[in-house]
DNA sequence: TGAGCGTATGAACAGATATTCATATATTGA
DNA sequence: TCAATATATGAATATCTGTTCATACGCTCA
């Protein structure tokens, strides 16, 4: 069977799906940076939509997908949610994230612009 | 909780939008798949097409996608492309998402539905 | 040189997404 | 019970995305 860590295989529909679906939900700049807040404390979403900038509304929405694909845990305190990172994996994978963008400057790569020499001569 | 390296603080724009980008690429079934295959061998078009039973267009559109986050790299051999995952860091984020979604079948969450239902714990 | 193959690309379109606005739900305290 | 607060939700909408279709580009070999 296919799944393991080394030789992946290709992927049946259904763990496809699911991997994306995992991925999409640090797909959006405002849940990347909802979860860079959780990495570290438990919040409200109040705070969270504070030190986003976020409306109180937006937040929410997206607390929502998070909560959906069970990337968040929240617990209730009066009249106040809070929420935390559901589990590790999560936080693996931001940090693995983060660590990627952070090596991957802008250096030159390989076909700069398109592939081979192409039309593109488009040069201001 | 927060497996070791605690700390990312809140992003600045420029990080959040580019480490979303990066999940981004693996938030879609086609792409994960498209990954899936290249974590174990390089490939053409061709053959990713017919693996995957996609387009070639299709194909060739994800790729570029891949190609300018510079997940992929390619080398041409004759009048085919050869594409190969570009960093180890894809690879990484690849297995620890599947790993995340294979450990995590269906079981009942927090929340089966609604929000109000129940409280959690204190974490750990 | 031209036919044919492999690949890339652009336009178009259907479907997904993120935010806003308005409003509903839950909880607390008076 | 009522007002206030914190959060969730639904509809509407502008934007983004993935695929298809048609076609262009690049390479190889008769």
């Amino acid at each position: 069977m296919n799944s393991g860590a080394g030789s992946a295989g290709m992927l049946d529909e259904v763990t496809a799906v699911r991997l994306a679906e995992t991925f999409k939900a640090l797909s959006d700049p405002s849940r990347v940076r909802i979860v860079s807040l959780l990495v570290d404390a438990e919040l409200c979403v109040h705070d969270l939509a504070t030190a986003l900038d976020m409306s109180q509304s937006a937040v929410s929405h997206q607390l929502r997908s998070l909560r959906d694909l069970r990337l968040v845990r929240w617990r209730r305190e009066g009249r106040q949610i809070f929420y935390t990172l559901d589990d590790d994996h999560v936080c693996q994978l931001f940090r693995l994230g983060l660590e990627h963008v952070l090596h991957n400057g802008r250096e030159s790569y390989q076909g700069g612009n398109h592939l081979e020499g192409r039309v593109i001569e488009a040069r201001e």
